[in-house]
DNA sequence: CTCAATGTGTAGTGTAGACTACACTATCTT
DNA sequence: AAGATAGTGTAGTCTACACTACACATTGAG
């Protein structure tokens, strides 16, 4: 009776498509900004021009408007991440140039924001969850892993776990700083101290991971 | 004309103790299985037993009452996290102890509720963040620093940034593991996985920052 | 005993905000 | 021209909840 369906309106015209995009970059800068909870609906169209009508029309719901947001906004940024052209580099290049890209990418502000907002809403919003992972942090992952992959088939390298080994590479580039920034401890890292960063561990991942292992 | 004072009475009587201890044991179960936003003072006082009185008394607010949780948890947490005997131990031995011990507490879903909170609410209450990292995350990269610093001493590695060294083993340990389980992607992993992983982190550590870095 | 401090219980107050109702308009298609 | 489809704008409902007021109990010190 009382199922109001969440609508996933593909939006037909034109001028739809617009509006929903205004009320989509409201909800953006406002949730971001000022997290989930503290922006009302009436914030938003506010911000957006339009009207309220309008957003439940398209979203349904409060939380079906965050959900959109975040799904475009995880796959956009990651979307600029390309591992192009990589396989013709000598490994410390290629890791180093995933490496700082990457890193450029996940200190940034809005990135930030969008993962405080993700974490913060996600026991309450679990599909939430996947749709950053998978847009986002997963696909990173499985694109390193796949470099990996590509260079044990060519004998580059030992073979082993190349999910594990893209996680472990990953997780020792952001380390403490991923959660300095995102609790606003520290001012962000000029560019030179992240190619800093980066360097040493992608050294310190070479000479870990390429030996081979037998013991 | 209206700073009501958040009071952060130091609890003089008996009783005082227990029925502040009280507030915050039911503070911390409730915000931690529901959010900060999503419980309310009342909800908390009902499961407290006493008086809304009493917690404003106490805590001056919702905020001083979150504060004074997060504080005393994160310092439990980490208490029990301890060095002890570590400089005795064969390095791989010292890693994997230490290691392991973090990650057990890390992945625990107490902590990751703290974290999660921590993260949602420091926009909002920026001590908070400072609270946690230096009770928390932050004491144990300094305890590992701490134990670098007294190898290369010793001269038993080379001179590096031992700070930075630290972060760096910390994060490969977490890597995407932590977020996973923030995020609760996926089932909790079983000791022996987590024993693995130390291993395979300690292991590619060692080999990559023991070696003399002469190039 | 008494008085001061602390805890209890109830019953508000004020406000914010998600969501709806409804009457109206703009655009496009055939 | 007509009617379908989508957008606008306003006003309102209903509920949740942080915080306060106030009158009453308990305790303990001197």
């Amino acid at each position: 009776m009382s199922s109001p369906a969440p609508k996933d309106s593909p939006p037909t015209t034109e001028r739809g498509r617009q509006r929903r995009d205004a009320l989509l970059d409201a909800a953006q800068r406002l949730f971001l900004e000022h997290g989930y909870g503290q922006v009302s609906v009436n914030d938003i169209v506010a911000q957006a021009g339009g009207s309220l009508s309008t957003l439940y029309r398209h979203f349904g719901n409060k939380e079906g408007l965050f959900q959109a947001m975040i799904e475009r906004r995880s796959h956009h940024i990651y979307d600029t991440l390309t591992a192009e052209g990589v396989d013709e580099l000598p490994v410390e290049a290629a890791l180093q140039r995933l490496g700082i890209d990457l890193l450029i990418k996940v200190m940034d502000e809005e990135t930030l924001g969008i993962y405080r907002e993700v974490v913060a809403e996600s026991p309450r919003q679990p599909p939430l969850a996947r749709l950053f992972f998978d847009g986002g942090p997963g696909r990173v992952r499985q694109a390193l892993a796949d470099y990996f992959e590509r260079r044990m088939q060519r004998q580059l390298m030992p073979a082993c776990d190349s999910v594990e080994l893209a996680g472990i590479f990953l997780g020792m580039l952001l380390g403490e700083w991923h959660l300095i920034r995102v609790l606003q401890l520290e001012s962000p890292p000029s560019r030179a101290a992240m190619e800093k960063r980066v360097e040493r561990c992608a050294d310190l991942f070479l000479r870990g991971a390429m030996a081979d292992r037998t013991e």
